[in-house]
DNA sequence: ATAAAAATAACGAACGTTCGTTATATTTTT
DNA sequence: AAAAATATAACGAACGTTCGTTATTTTTAT
């Protein structure tokens, strides 16, 4: 069974978005039933299907209403009303609106380790780990884009510890970039006189994109596959020796 | 006098941080002034000096107070403190909370528009174009670093009017880089193949993250010169023909 | 030049409302 | 009937905003 899990993880990384977000559903139903193991001492009902059920409710309702205008700016009432539940069984499912935001922190911070752990293990060549992290990062930003988009817009709030973790994820996504640049460097498979730390800021903000202005790629009808190939396009093109 | 204006606008497209951030505080002293001069219905202050000056003051406080929390979360009590203004006084350069919002808005779009507007007037080749533009944007985002975070952060709250000018500005600086790498393949300078616009929209990215990971690049040391050429570099090499 | 009058600017307590949260009551499930 | 989950009512704190008042500057009259 839990060998079948890691299957999951392997099968992510392909060419084809609609299938990752097929067997990222099943995923994300994990780490939902996660975040409730892990939060059981601040969650009253203790009912585990109703329980995961409510969080899911509450988790994607809080993230849209604060798409809209902010985190701070969303009520409780509102939160309330939008997710058909009580005040009082909010209450139930987070100590505070404080928690609320650190339990949504946990439940999208847990998929993305999760998908872009795996997505360099295959790739033998400097351009197929790039072309793999790429396409995992969009294909991943695709499928949760509310919750990223939430969490880039709302982390900079933070203080103390969960400031740290997003400094700190930031920069391990760039690290990972500078990885696969440096690498290729080594191995002659890039240009020598690269500045790669610098370049793989550069790919992160180009990949953040997606999810920022997702608005104007819908309209354009531009669909992951093709985004993810032209910013491994440009990138490659600028850093492969010959 | 007015020509000297003009020139002002001129000079601030050269390679030189420095020089450009020079020249824009003389921009900016102008625009405030226009900014009162286009709000005097709204301001009860009437001395030009003193509304001036403490209209300037309000704005940057209020942008630094909402970089922080976020301007929502930010209550007048706060930014009464900050500016060493009482309430009474604050309610006298503005109507409400929200029409400040606008108020900071046009502020900063007017500086950008005068910026971008002259930086393609010199230019002839592709290369030079791409060139100034970029350095222009990444020019002028250092010198109001703070309003366009704040911009970027804040306007997707907007309604109406403000917010189709927050996306005809974001759509319309993009036209202007699709503009110059259409007319590039034009005349035969580019590749004949490319997306452009979704080349301009990548390029936009990576201009954006200058601001939106400011903290970043300042660690790091990189001055505005050094990441606008490298995003230029990157751009470039992938566009040219031969 | 000086005093009186008027205009302007700044002040901060107070208002009605809404906030996050908690205590209590009711309904549903077992 | 007991326990669990939800719904409702109520709390004090903090919100944006208003407004009666005071302090300061400018104008007018002497």
């Amino acid at each position: 069974m839990k060998a079948e899990k890691s299957d999951n993880i392997d099968e992510l990384f392909i060419d084809n978005y609609n299938n990752f977000r097929k067997s990222i559903k099943i995923i994300l139903d994990d780490i939902v039933t996660k975040l409730y193991d892990d939060n059981k001492q601040l969650i009253k009902v203790k009912k585990s299907d109703q329980s995961i059920h409510n969080l899911k409710r509450i988790i994607n309702t809080a993230i849209s209403i604060s798409n809209k205008k902010g985190y701070s700016a969303m009520s409780m009432r509102e939160l309330s009303h939008a997710s058909s539940l009580s005040i009082g069984a909010l209450y139930s499912y987070f100590p505070s609106k404080d928690e609320l935001l650190h339990i949504i922190q946990q439940y999208g911070r847990a998929a993305v380790e999760k998908t872009l752990s795996g997505a360099l293990s295959n790739a033998l060549s400097t351009k197929d780990k790039l072309y793999n992290f790429i396409h995992a990062h969009i294909f991943i930003s695709e499928a949760l884009k509310d919750w990223f988009y939430f969490s880039y817009m709302e982390t900079r709030y933070f203080t103390g510890v969960e400031y740290n973790k997003t400094i700190e994820s930031e920069l391990f996504t760039e690290s990972l970039i500078d990885s696969i640049i440096k690498d290729g460097i080594k191995k002659s498979e890039c240009k020598s006189n690269l500045n790669s730390s610098l370049i793989a800021s550069v790919t992160k903000a180009m990949m953040q994109d997606w999810y920022l202005k997702r608005w104007k790629y819908k309209r354009r009808n531009i669909i992951p596959e093709e985004y993810a190939l032209e910013c491994f396009n440009i990138i490659y093109n600028y850093i492969h020796q010959g």
